[in-house]
DNA sequence: TCCGTTTGGTTGTTGCGTCAACTGAACCGC
DNA sequence: GCGGTTCAGTTGACGCAACAACCAAACGGA
């Protein structure tokens, strides 16, 4: 008894599906050429420099940025052996990992967020009206909603 | 001179990305789960079996999933180790290459068409008022013109 | 008709994400 | 405090996508 797509439905989800294959590309495509980022990695990098003393717990980073553990383990590596962060190992439990922020993470960040937000502009939010950015943020609350009940995450993204 | 995101365009951008991140992944393991197909392969395999006599260059197959060719000819080729595929070479162009559905590919797209739409439906459709989706498909056609110019795109989907 | 270019596609390498297995530290009941 | 369980994180193997290099067939001009 499947209930198919009506035509509104089935046009909605076809372009849904579209973005969600192109949008990362572009995104990745402006942060690889312009400062060897991943998206992920700009996500990540961002999110610790908000965090007090830019530094979190692995897996506290992985809630925000929405990563898995293992995941995270990875590119935490790789961002270790570029030197834009640090582990330290937490006093308080010695099961836990913190990430910091070096120094050398934090210009890198400073460096690559104009160019960042700006792809972001360009690629969608000056494409849309106001009242499209807040209907799309209904949306996206609704959606993840459904995909992620416990929100955890809040990724932190281009603000200033 | 950067501008940058107020709040509602934060939120708006923070929930995309959080949608992109999140959706493919449970798109992902439900059709893997269920048929062990990937998305792209599902979606390939659903543009074919629109086509005339379910047979497409593989070029034009590329460009109705938005693949690149060496993706698309990786995957097709995953698809034809399995006999969901057949190549037949094009007799008019030889360079040309088409790729076929065969009856085993048709009958497991048939299996699995009815728990991917299920799908759909509870991560995103059934999450959003008709008003909703009538502007999420306003939004995508805003972005997919910035991202997609030459709107190649028109993935088939879980229609009937 | 011959050479250069463009088109259509395939192949190999590299990099990132996922999954499964594993280690060590903390917690819990008694 | 002792044994089992859960928690935090790491490691290794595997799979898929992107990119670059490549090959062959068709086109196009002189």
């Amino acid at each position: 008894m499947t209930r198919w797509l009506d035509d509104q439905e089935l046009e909605a989800w076809m372009r849904l599906v579209a973005v969600v294959e192109l949008l990362p590309g572009v995104l990745e495509s402006q942060l690889k050429r312009d400062s060897d980022l991943t998206h992920f990695e700009y996500v990540a990098l961002a999110v610790l420099s908000e965090a007090p003393e830019r530094r979190l717990r692995m897996s506290a980073l992985g809630a925000a940025t929405n990563a898995t553990l293992p995941r995270l383990s990875h590119v935490v590596s790789r961002l270790e052996d570029r030197g834009l962060v640090r582990r330290v190992p937490c006093p308080a439990d010695r099961r836990a990992t913190n990430a910091e922020l070096t120094d050398a993470g934090w210009a890198l960040l400073v460096e690559a967020a104009p160019g960042h937000v700006e792809q972001v502009r360009t690629a969608v939010l000056d494409l849309l009206t106001p009242a499209q950015v807040r209907q799309l943020s209904e949306i996206g609350a609704a959606v993840l909603g459904g995909l992620d009940p416990d929100g955890a995450r809040q990724a932190a993204m281009p603000r200033r």
